[in-house]
DNA sequence: CGTCCCAATTGATCTGGGTCAAGGTTAGTC
DNA sequence: GACTAACCTTGACCCAGATCAATTGGGACG
């Protein structure tokens, strides 16, 4: 398909511009999609939206990693998303934003207003079906995350966590099995503690000790190595069909 | 809004044929879904749907209750989602089910067979809106549910699920700030232990503790009176704005 | 080339909830 | 009205992971 008005080579990733859109839009579709959308860029560490917020906009990751948290009063926190590119942030049909939306590595993000978003969405019926699809989507992969959160062990927890950054690492989808799989971690141990409901002592004990076991090699504290990606997923406890996205 | 053609009273809590049309469709889309809308029952105890089982139909509870569940090969299971009535079952758009869907109460099940339902959908964009909507409601339920699992403690977990409990349960509704409110539980002990990610003892006690501590009184097994829900609510973590679906 | 800072590691100890085991309750059923 | 089978409760003990506390490593910057 064509991708006319493109501003950026990046938005390849943009679901809705391109995966939603490009597909079933006609030109005039894409004219007006082009025409209430923008990008914004955010830095590692910033907050993008705080939970409670007025949300004037919807849109995707472009690059880089978001997080999505939910706090309690006494500072506890849980990750409840991994925003990695083309994933969508935002609620058509809601203003207040429910969760905390963190960059923690540089990220830009696909934004579309909201607005003339929904009113887009009331007239082109495969926009709110594209969405529904990833939004069923997303919704398979809380509850798998709940299996991780409510009976995994620690160790299962942390092998789950890298199979599903391994999994959703689009450089990472030509690997042929058996070959070495080489990235690199987009989040601190805490990051990973808040994810999976551990503390970082705990994730960094288990790092080091599925390295000293060889199911992954560590360069740095970041840097990746999984020689056996069957391994890492006995690992994790799914034998087969392994984790889903965050 | 009136509402032509109910087969059955208990119907009004069927949100794909009230609450997702018959606020927007016109005489025709209500014939159309009605002619592929049939009544299914099951006993407790039934499994609806097997995981990775062909799944022909979408719909929701009528009445009673039902559970969806994971489960690992050595037979750790993590429930995923708790269907209660108006509750909708079912992905339109794929035909393998992702989950055991267990009646955990004689069950009413309001369905659509699946391809009709979907050719319906293409063509009725407020029906994929409304499906829209309710996914997303999901998918918060979900999230709120990893925080429970990743981080409250076993005491504020019990408290948490009777929160949410008595927040779904359309009889309870009318009951006033202050006054008693009572209920049955729908789950067994065992059921309560699979959502919140601990073992059926640990439920056990966590009940008696809270009965002991007055939050919560207990006749029999299963029916339960919160004297003060704000006290109970605190108990779960969530000051003021509390626990949302399972 | 030091030194500052923050992320990560590692160790020692503690504890909430798991595990194993022994009753107790209640609702059917004959 | 005793028998059975679920379901639930309670107790004793144990261990995975939390907590508390140093220490290490590595990149940025003067």
């Amino acid at each position: 398909m064509s991708t006319p008005n493109i501003t950026s080579v990046n938005c390849e990733s943009c679901p809705i511009r391109h995966r939603a859109v490009c597909a079933r839009c006609n030109a005039d579709e894409l004219v007006e999609l082009d025409a209430i959308k923008y990008y914004r860029t955010y830095e590692a560490g910033q907050t993008v939206i705080w939970s409670g917020d007025l949300m004037g906009f919807v849109g995707s990751v472009v690059s880089g990693v978001a997080t999505l948290t939910q706090t309690m009063e006494d500072g506890r926190t849980q990750m409840v998303g991994l925003l990695l590119p083309s994933d969508f942030v935002g609620r058509p049909g809601r203003d207040g934003a429910a969760y905390n939306v963190v960059a923690t590595t540089d990220v830009v993000m696909c934004c579309f207003r909201k607005k003339p978003f929904e009113e887009l969405m009331e007239r082109t019926p495969h926009v709110a079906q594209r969405l529904l699809e990833m939004t069923l989507d997303e919704l398979d992969a809380a509850r798998e995350w709940m299996l991780v959160l409510g009976r995994k062990t620690a160790r299962e927890k942390i092998a789950s966590l890298l199979s599903i950054i391994v999994r959703r690492d689009a450089s990472l989808a030509s690997n042929g099995i058996g070959k070495n799989i080489v990235f690199d971690l987009p989040l601190t141990r805490e990051a990973m503690a808040d994810y999976l409901g551990l503390t970082l002592e705990t994730v960094s004990r288990q790092m080091s000790a599925l390295k000293r076991d060889d199911v992954i090699k560590l360069e740095g504290k970041r840097h990746i190595t999984v020689p056996n990606m069957e391994r890492l997923l006995s690992e994790a406890g799914d034998d087969g069909d392994g984790g889903f996205i965050g």
